[in-house]
RNA sequence: GGGCGCUUAGCUCAGUUGGUUCAGAGCACUUGGUUUACACCCAAGGGGUCAGGGGUUCGAAUCCCUUAGCGCCCACCA
């Protein structure tokens, strides 16, 4: 057989996958086997594949694969997310560049321009998976605008609303100038910056007195309507009732008392702008103050600014201190270390601000979803996130649900009065209508009479509801699939989406399905680079994720992402570990190689070394699988593939195929053969989630005509493990090493075969290993040894050889190596003769002291009379 | 400001209830190798007072206290 030397990843990946798609392998139906379900975490309908995806796309992809290989009924549900505040901004900026803006098109007109965009751009990245090798169910693909999904999201909003959980409310709300809408405090990322502190003067009125305030914002002076001191403070007492002037805008403020000043910020004055902090505002409302908002949508000032008018927030900063300074209202100014709240998405400076929203009480329905965490009902992996978990839930606030964009989820709020108090909630125009004339009893009430609210929902009241809403559980909850299928499995997702999407599920989940959406979560870490930076195109240290599979096949940018990712740490990537799993590809396409040249034949019995590696492979195989499947419940992926790693590469490459395989262009026997192949085939299954592509090639050349494809075979039974075997073997290989290491020394070739003496000796199929792996042969007639021979200590056993050459032995090294063992045999007799250790100690601890002191004993024994010779 | 976590070999990390196999793995490194599967390889080897200090215990990388450094999450100090 003609095999090419390396595996044509190129080729046969796609070769496989179209296999897999054309065969409906992904594909899932309810039926008699126990289900299997996740739903990915939806990825931005216009994204691009990053290494994050790839990471967990690959985890999920592994944990749906062993299921399949288990024989559950593996389900993966795939699908985007529209994301509103991103895909929004993207379609204006394009829109912008050809010369038009947002606020001249209708809403309908730009939602035509956001669907022409989605189509375009839309679903490149699930492509991007199936390159991966990602064996999702694309028959079930979703788009959380789809119209079903959409009708899902509708009915929850309505029926929140009958529950009285959802209500509008004039708030302080973040709102990001840039996008034009308020965001949830979770899409606000606070960051510490180094701003100025302005120490501005405020004349008292008809005094020559004047107190100072200390602010990082001057340029909302023209929105102070008071100025707050804390009533302990004695130095300002005696301006209780007084009123202060604000400079430039020369009104008049009252100054009042109020604990929530800190007397030691500061000159202990604070300027209370209601319209622009939430503090101010929580004041002002105590004291009546009134709320003088100074920015238009775009952070620009508005009339109220005077002469600043129309210019940016910033520009107004810096101009109004000149001139405050100027007028010598500007007392000095202090470097100031301070947080400010940026848009997760636009980046920019978040302003607190006064409007109307919805909003989604949390207290009451998030509670089941903190015990759900809390009892394990839903585990988190790694754990040390259900206490992050914990301190969010615990102090959870109402959720921010309107977003004032036009690409998502219109609210169903139709307004039918010109009082804003007007209106119903439904889940339709038709059905508003009804109710409007209903409550208004005028039936000549017509559609046209009702507005919808202009907002529509955040993005992630939408995706909360998402492994319910992908399997029609909301308007059909009674559907077969949904039914069977949920509630799902696993969920593998990043930890920075804990709040805005995992504890939400979990919310949602119970409250509207009372079971918890999930069982488990598994959080994979941040990619980074080698530097341990966060990937980010502004640094452009981000690979490209389909260049790096192009370079290097789907199985060893699989290999190498898991290789550096350790449970739910952030990964630190580097392209070099794709390398290391591309060598691994090319270690099991060459193993492949070396099987299928082999001849059989049927004329010769199995020898005795490949008795005792069958023998012994079959157990080691059994150890390993244990191990491995040890690690899958624990969430332990990259430790998984360790194992395969490891026993692929060592075991059953550098022992097991070293023992069996036949001298050059010699045949094998038939059982050997035939054993070897079954190892081959239970290596191949274990790895196929790691590998798919490679392992299915492989497999497909080894299995028999009625076999399965790889994909829907059968994961190995784990067996009992026969210890003896495994110890036997391991006290041979160490055996073999040092030979090894005794020919490198004295530079004895391999091809010289060694006689070593021994009082211990091996049983047949020992012998046969020793003279296979390392060309020696043992025996205890020690009438042949030289008197110069050497000898080498493993376990507490002495092996000798007769020197070719004339060597002489390292005193200093022996007399080395006994210091340090009288020293070992010190330190464990003292143990021994310690009453309360004795005492104390189980008896498996103390044989091991028993058994350690006799072993010690005879090394020390063997190394005297080296020594004396 | 509140909460959580981390510090073990050059690097990235394992180390489950303190005690067989506890000081480990992978990579990197050193040395040797034209052994017909693989140099994307084979073989052998070196390397750590388990962040510092104190305590509990017969026994501590593991439990407790403390110091230092790092990271993450939450929070309205102008």
């Amino acid at each position: 057989m003609d095999i090419s030397k390396n595996f044509d990843s190129k080729t046969l990946e796609s070769k496989w996958y179209a296999f897999w798609m054309e065969n409906n392998y992904f594909n899932s139906v309810p039926n008699n086997k126990p289900p299997y379900t996740i739903v990915i975490p939806p990825p931005n309908v216009t994204g691009i594949l990053h290494m994050g995806h790839m990471l967990n796309n690959t985890i999920q992809d592994i944990l749906i694969r062993r299921a399949r290989l288990q024989g559950f009924n593996a389900c993966w549900i795939p699908g985007t997310d529209h994301a509103s505040i991103a895909t929004e901004a993207k379609v204006v900026n394009k829109l912008k560049l050809e010369g038009i803006n947002k606020s001249d098109l209708s809403r309908n007109e730009f939602l035509e321009h956001a669907w022409n965009w989605t189509d375009e751009h839309g679903g490149l990245i699930l492509e991007q998976l199936k390159i991966l090798g990602c064996s999702c169910d694309w028959d079930r693909t979703k788009f959380t605008l789809d119209d079903d999904m959409s009708e899902s999201v509708i009915k929850v909003f309505v029926d929140l609303y009958n529950k009285d959980l959802i209500y509008k409310g004039y708030r302080m709300v973040n709102w990001d100038p840039e996008a034009l809408t308020t965001l949830s405090n979770e899409e606000v990322i606070h960051e510490e910056v180094n701003s100025k502190l302005f120490y501005i003067k405020y004349k008292i009125v008809d005094s020559d007195d004047s107190i100072s305030v200390a602010t990082t914002r001057p340029e909302t002076i023209f929105g102070d309507t008071a100025i707050a001191i804390n009533p302990n403070d004695e130095r300002y007492v005696h301006l209780k009732g007084n009123k202060a002037i604000i400079p430039i805008v020369n009104k008049e403020i009252p100054i009042i008392f109020d604990d929530y000043v800190e007397i030691d910020f500061g000159t202990g004055c604070l300027k209370v702008t209601p319209a622009h902090s939430e503090n101010d505002k929580i004041i002002g409302d105590k004291h009546n103050l009134e709320i003088i908002d100074v920015f238009n949508d775009d952070a620009t000032l508005n009339n109220n600014g005077l002469h600043y008018k129309g210019l940016d927030r910033f520009v107004v900063r810096s101009k109004i201190s000149k001139e405050l300074d100027e007028i010598g209202a500007l007392i000095k100014t202090k470097n100031h270390l301070n947080k400010v709240g940026k848009s997760e998405r636009t980046k920019c400076i978040i302003e607190p601000k006064l409007s109307e929203q919805w909003f989604l009480k949390m207290e009451k329905i998030s509670k089941p979803a903190l015990n759900a965490v809390m009892d394990d009902d839903v585990k988190l992996f790694p754990k040390k996130f259900k206490n992050t978990y914990k301190n969010w839930m615990e102090n959870v606030r109402d959720w921010n649900i309107s977003r004032q964009l036009w690409w998502g989820h219109q609210i169903p709020v139709y307004y039918y009065g010109d009082n804003k108090s007007d209106f119903v909630v439904a889940e339709s125009k038709d059905l508003a209508l009804i109710e409007a004339i209903k409550r208004t009893k005028n039936s000549n009430l017509e559609l046209d009479d009702l507005v919808q609210e202009e907002d529509v929902l955040d993005t992630w009241f939408s995706s909360w509801i998402w492994p319910i809403s992908v399997l029609d559980g909301i308007r059909n909850p009674e559907n077969p699939d949904f039914k069977y299928y949920y509630p799902t499995n696993d969920l593998v997702t990043g930890p920075d989406i804990l709040f805005f999407w995992v504890a939400r599920m979990i919310v949602s989940g119970l409250e509207f399905k009372d079971t918890n959406p999930f069982s488990s979560v598994y959080f994979t870490g941040l990619v980074r680079d080698k530097q341990g930076r966060k990937m980010s195109k502004q640094l452009g240290n981000s690979p490209d994720a389909v260049k790096l599979i192009k370079d290097f096949g789907a199985d060893s940018v699989r290999v190498g992402l898991l290789l550096s990712a350790p449970a739910g740490n952030d990964l630190l990537f580097d392209e070099s570990l794709c390398q290391q799993g591309k060598n691994f590809s090319n270690k099991v396409w060459n193993s492949f190689r070396l099987i299928s040249s082999w001849t059989v034949s049927d004329e010769i019995d199995q020898s005795e070394h490949s008795k005792a590696g069958v023998e012994w492979f079959e157990q080691k195989f059994n150890l390993k699988l244990l191990e491995l499947e040890d690690h899958f419940d624990k969430y332990r992926i990259s430790d998984a593939l360790m194992i395969i790693y490891k026993l692929v590469w060592d075991d059953l490459c550098s022992w097991y195929l070293e023992i069996v395989k036949p001298g050059f262009e010699k045949p094998i026997d038939r059982t050997t053969y035939n054993q070897t192949i079954s190892f081959f085939k239970k290596c191949m299954t274990v790895m196929h989630p790691f590998m798919p592509f490679i392992t299915e090639e492989i497999w497909s050349k080894i299995k028999s005509k009625e076999e399965f494809p790889l994909i829907i075979s059968d994961w190995p039974q784990s067996n009992k493990v026969n210890k003896s075997i495994i110890n036997d073997f391991e006290s041979l290989t160490g055996l073999i090493s040092s030979i090894r290491k005794y020919r490198k020394e004295k530079s004895i070739s391999f091809k010289e075969n060694l006689t070593l003496f021994s009082k211990v000796s091996l049983d047949k199929k020992g012998d046969a290993i020793l003279l296979k792996l390392a060309n020696t042969e043992i025996t205890n007639d020690f009438s042949k040894k030289l008197e110069n021979s050497s000898s080498f200590i493993v376990g507490s056993n002495e092996f000798h050889f007769n020197n070719k050459t004339n060597v002489k032995e390292d005193l200093s090294k022996i007399q080395q190596d006994l210091d340090y063992n009288l020293g070992f045999l010190k330190s464990i007799q003292a143990k021994l003769s310690n009453k309360r250790f004795v005492d104390n100690a189980p008896q498996n601890v103390l044989n091991n002291e028993l058994k350690k002191e006799k072993d010690t004993l005879s090394k020390i024994e063997i190394l005297k009379n080296k020594l004396n010779k």
